[in-house]
DNA sequence: CAGGTAAATATTAACGTTAATACAAGGTGG
DNA sequence: CCACCTTGTATTAACGTTAATATTTACCTG
């Protein structure tokens, strides 16, 4: 099965220097002379050497390693998001560990302490629930850095995350200024406590001087095409039936345009049809959908910036922040 | 920022036992009577003990790891591979890596090495090239298992595959017998030496008696929406012009779909489009899509599977094994 | 009751690094 | 020219576990 692999030992015995120096050399400390170095690298090449992060982290006590739980890969919108999250951690020199809570606050927990029993440096976690987030808060406070990706107000933690809020309520500006009255709104969050999309629905709604009547919100099962088409018997059965459908995310929404496209009702002109997340299938499907944009790119990119600058200047940190990014329209065929 | 976190020696100091028999204790040793070990337990839970896998991989050189390369996340279909294969390591006990190689070998390779210097116990990949795989077989060579989950003939590694060229074999056989005699592929594969879908259909079409000049072969830029969009000018321009679209992969042929749409081709009777892996989108564009199913979920429990039993078991193992998942068609209006 | 075996626990040595000192040699300044 | 830095290197002790032996105690057998 091959020779083992080359430790730091190894080195030192090949190159005739202490084990030490061959670490200093390798960790290209300024103390030793060019020459030194030179030689300890060229035998660290010849013996092909690669370092043992285990051991490495064992004895700095920093794994190099950052956690991220994500609620529902299947999502695009956190597919996207967990993509640039990996390359820019590996762009930084960090490994990443994975895991997904299936919207379940105990797998969260469960990966959380997985997370902390390898000593990751960070964690950078979806929330499953937002009223469940003690292990969370926990870590944290236990000295694990962690980041929200999805706002949680008061929960003490560092937070980066699109205004979810901001983005409906623009989302039914829309709607009403189009001339919409009344409307079914698909909430794929409310099951687990996430009520920001159905409260910047009903915000706007307010704000256009309708009644809080116009808006009818519903549960979907789950979070995929199949749910958004069964809710349309759902909402078609609505008195007074709506003329604007909104879903909290693409997939939903493209599944009511497949019950349109289905029932003969067309759209927009019967039917007017908002998703959320901008994916790419929003702009292929029976109809371009018109959407919310999700910046997976931006929150990634802040949430590692984030986690990071905690993790290098821990003294530079004054308490948990709060960063909203404000979500832009995407305007197509749907309305 | 709270107390250090407690270690097998301070239960061994609190519960009055030595290190080891503490190590025991949790590790459920049949050695320790019933009566040390709920001493021990208690006093572990009253402690909030929780181990750290960090010292432990290096005392047992395993760390009930397993590392996972994927090209592109952003590929559903990869990312329902990478959901399946996390969660039943998880149900195992096993913690993910995650890295991405983009399609560039140099980049998988940095991943591997990675992995390698975190002394993950396995090392699950799509490659990212299947001409350029030296660097898989010495991890592997080296003593840490690999499961390939792309065929790459005599590699020399363990493979769990669908058999994409069976799935391209039998999508043409169906274009064939549905009368269409002038066909193009685009094919996303090409690129990176994954030539088994161009070689299948040409099989088929062979065997159908057709000439091979009756199949164009085109390789499109990317593997998104835009780029099978982007592609169908050529294929219009084509002479003699085809009236089958083949595309190796659902998000390329839904571009294609949109083309139709926007230029008033009429799919499928002026022209027919398949898709390939039946991705949840496939059912709910601007037609639904007749494609081939990609079986994720399968490929990522057997790929598991085999890598847990050669970790596990590494003495029962004789030598790589071949194993290919027969595809099946999916049936929609696209043809 | 000596001798042996089993059961319960302890001791010691790894694992491969980093971090904190220690030491030697050679130069410099008062 | 001796005390004192500086420079280059070596030594030693962690880090928290597991693994391999040791040791003690208790019990059983002939």
């Amino acid at each position: 099965m091959g020779r083992p692999r080359a430790t730091l030992k190894d080195i030192a015995e090949a190159a005739g220097f202490s084990l030490n120096t061959v670490s200093l050399a390798l960790r290209g400390s300024p103390r030793l002379p060019e020459k030194t170095r030179e030689v300890i690298l060229k035998e660290a090449r010849r013996l092909n050497y690669y370092p043992n992060r285990i051991a490495r982290s064992l004895a700095s006590s920093a794994s190099k390693t950052i956690g991220l739980v994500v609620t529902d890969v299947t999502n695009p919108t956190l597919t996207m998001a967990a993509h640039t999250i990996e390359r820019e951690l590996s762009e930084a020199g960090y490994a990443v560990m994975f895991a997904t809570s299936g919207g379940r606050t105990a797998n969260e927990k469960r990966a959380i302490e997985l997370f902390l029993s390898y000593l990751v440096d960070g964690i950078l976690v979806y929330p499953a629930d937002r009223k469940q987030i003690d292990h969370i808060q926990a870590a944290d406070a236990a000295g694990t850095p962690v980041v929200l990706l999805v706002d949680v107000p008061d929960s003490g933690l560092d937070v980066v995350s699109i205004d979810l809020r901001a983005g409906a309520f623009r989302a039914f500006e829309l709607l009403c200024e189009a001339g919409h009255r009344q409307f079914a709104l698909l909430d794929g969050g409310l099951k687990v406590g996430n009520t920001d999309k159905s409260q910047g629905a009903m915000e706007a709604i307010r704000q256009a001087g309708l009644s809080p009547d116009s808006l009818t919100v519903l549960a979907p099962d789950g979070q995929s095409a199949a749910s958004g088409y069964a809710m349309m018997e759902k909402v078609m059965a609505l008195d007074p039936r709506p003329t604007a459908v909104f879903a909290t995310n693409d997939i939903l929404a493209l599944g009511v345009l497949h019950w349109c496209r289905e029932n003969g009702v067309a759209v927009p002109e019967d039917m007017a049809v908002m998703g959320y997340d901008n994916t790419e299938v929003s702009a292929y499907g029976a109809v371009p959908l018109t959407t919310v944009n999700y910046a997976a790119d931006e929150i990634s990119r802040l949430g590692v910036g984030r986690i990071l600058s905690r993790i290098r200047c821990p003294d530079s940190w004054n308490g948990p922040e709060r960063q909203l990014i404000m979500p832009e329209l995407v305007l197509r065929g749907s309305v």
